[in-house]
Formats: C-alpha cells, sequence, structure tokens
DNA sequence: CACTTTCCTGACCGATCGGTCAGAGACTGT
DNA sequence: ACAGTCTCTGACCGATCGGTCAGGAAAGTG
C-alpha cells in the first residue's frame, strides 16, 4: 500500500473534478468526499478553492515553461515538429492540468495570477504554426491544440492509442513544408 | 427599435453565458441581470434553468438533423467533403449552441433529454471521418471538431477570417484522398 | 363595463455554497 | 511528563443558489 500524502490526493480529486465538470460545478464538499476527509482539511491544505485550481495550474505552467525553453535555439521548422511532438505528449502525461489551462482557466481572464501561463500558451501556438503570424495558421493553431487537449481529457481512448493519432493529425494539419508526414 | 421578445432575448443571454462560463458558473440572477428583468421572470418563460439549456441545444439538435439529412444518399467522399464544410458553417451560424453541445452537454452525461444531439454528434462524426471507423480517424475526427467548436466561441475573430481558415484546417486534418485541398 | 389571459415583480423558502474556528488526537523533542 | 507542532474534525457562519408564490399592471374579449 502507497502512503498519499492528503495533499497530493486533494490535487488529483480536485484536478480530475475541475477538468470534468469545471471549477463551478466541483463544490469543495465533493471533493471532500472523494478524497475521503473533511471539508476542513482541504482548506488546511489550501488558503481557498481558488488557490487548489492555482496549485494545478502552476504544475501545467512549469511543465510548459520547460518545454518552451527547449524550443528556444532551434530554427522554426524543426522548433515546430518538436512542439508539437512535447505538446502531445505533454497533454498526455497531464491530462487534467492541461485542460484547466484551456478550458477554466479563460475564465478567470480577469485573474493576473493566470496570466504567466496563458502567455506561454501563446507563445507555444506561435511556436506551433513555425512563427509564420499568418492569421489562418494561428487559428488552425488553436483548432488543433484545443482539439487535442478536448480529446485527451475523456479516457475513452488510453494514452497509447491517442498519441500515434493525435501526432498524426496535428502534423497533417499544422506542417506545410513541401516533405509529408510519416505515421 | 426592434421590438424583441423577453423569451428570446433569455435564451440570447443564457447561450452567451452557458458558453463562457459554463452552466454551473452561471446564476439565474447573471442572467436576469442582463437581460433586464427579475430572476421570476425568467422562470415564468422557462419551468427551469435547464429548461434554458435543454431549448439552446434543441435549436443545435435541429440544425444538426436538418444537416445529417442531406448527407444520407451521398457516396462516403461526398458526404464527407459535404459534413465539414456544413459543419464549420452551422458552428459559425450557431457559435453559442455548438458550444454548449460540444461543452456543457457532455457534463450532464446521465441526462436522457440530450442523449438525441449527442447521437446526432457522433453519427457526424462518423461522417466526417467517411465512416471509416478506423480508432485514429476517429479520434483525429473528434480533436478537429472540438478544436472548431473552441476557436469559434471567443470573438478574437470574425466569422468572414475564421470560415476559410477553419475549412482548410478541417480537410487538411481529415480528406485522406489522393487528391489536394484548395485554398 | 366586467372578466380573463399574458407577463412580470418582490418577498420569501430550503438547500448548498465557500470559508472560519475552537479544539481533539497523534507524534516529536526535551 | 510536558509543551509544541502537525493534521484533521464538527459545528457553525453569512451569502448565494434554484425555485415558489401571491398578486399587480396591461391588454385583449364579451
Amino acid at each position: 500500500m502507497v502512503r498519499v500524502s492528503t495533499r497530493d490526493e486533494i490535487l488529483r480529486v480536485a484536478g480530475d473534478q475541475f477538468a470534468r465538470v469545471g471549477f463551478k460545478g466541483t463544490s469543495l464538499q465533493d471533493i471532500a468526499v472523494e478524497v475521503g476527509c473533511s471539508k476542513a482539511a482541504l482548506l488546511y491544505h489550501f488558503a481557498g478553492k481558488e488557490q487548489i485550481l492555482l496549485a494545478l495550474v502552476s504544475t501545467a505552467e512549469t511543465a510548459l515553461a520547460d518545454l518552451l525553453a527547449d524550443l528556444d535555439d532551434r530554427d522554426d521548422e524543426t522548433a515546430q515538429a518538436l512542439a508539437i511532438e512535447r505538446f502531445v505528449d505533454l497533454v498526455l502525461h497531464y491530462r487534467r492540468e492541461a485542460a484547466l489551462v484551456y478550458e477554466v482557466v479563460p475564465q478567470f481572464h480577469s485573474e493576473p495570477a493566470f496570466y504567466g501561463v496563458l502567455q506561454h500558451a501563446d507563445k507555444l501556438c506561435a511556436a506551433v504554426t513555425a512563427r509564420s503570424g499568418d492569421p489562418a495558421e494561428i487559428i488552425a493553431a488553436q483548432t488543433v491544440m484545443h482539439g487535442i487537449v478536448n480529446v485527451a481529457i475523456d479516457d475513452k481512448w488510453d494514452a497509447a492509442e491517442l498519441r500515434p493519432a493525435l501526432l498524426r493529425v496535428a502534423r497533417r494539419a499544422l506542417i506545410t513544408t513541401p516533405h509529408h508526414d510519416k505515421d
């Protein structure tokens, strides 16, 4: 039996609920019941409901920052290919956190605490368009990225099945260089 | 000054709010304030909060059913091309309703009232994959469709700019026939 | 004119929301 | 044995939630 700290368990359960039914759609009571503790215990570990979300988002923000750092000294085409692959892997690894960044964070559009992660998401969007700046390419990138995050949330498919399929659709939709993608 | 019925105004405002911050994230009070009537007025026109959502979704369901009917007697490739184009136009015309179908309805997974529209969405998904049945193609279709709906919600772009871009990304990602798409 | 229907309001209801607080139990170092 | 810290609980708080209800203003209808 693995000993998991209550704090980690809260984050796991809350991330799952937030991603499935939204921030407002999840009550502290819901989380507490699934964790198996009292509502007051949640508020012992976190200063408030919003702080739980913040902790989850900051996990995603760190992962996103690492990804962007690896893209820095590459040329546009290499960075684009790498960004696509790393983005898919990131989303598959942090399914819930990614869903939060793309689904619930935008609802807090005036919250300064989320500026960082949204800025990172914008940079990543630029990377997967190979910094083209073309509005149509940006729209395409956002379509694919939002789509990937959405599909990754529901557990109809597992990661092994999802990864090649998502990589293929992303490359088809986003890479415009003459040579074609391989499966 | 155009006279709009309170009922239509409620649907407009509620659709907007539901799509932006979710069903649970929108209170009847919020809707009433923006409509400019009392909360009780909402409940005079609709039997409950959920009935407002239901009315909005049934609008989408009707539009979706019309789309599917046009696909019936076509061969797979023609139906696929038509489905993609009609889907984009449908989403651009019913932005809020489409967002509801793809974002908030799945949160009510056990609600029989939504079975119809979800079934329609599944059929449409099959159509845009040219009925291939290949899991990878289904994943691709769901990615693109979810992405399109997501991008269409926020009003960063207008329909005129969005339409060609969405059509292009959808065709690139989903059409596998040897001949390529044109812009 | 009286009568009905349509549309809407303000007051109110119980339930649930996020959050506070005093204190209990377990463990640690002295 | 004692004090202190960490983790957690049950009782409780004011605010807000979705929803109900009696009744009023306005507009048709006889």
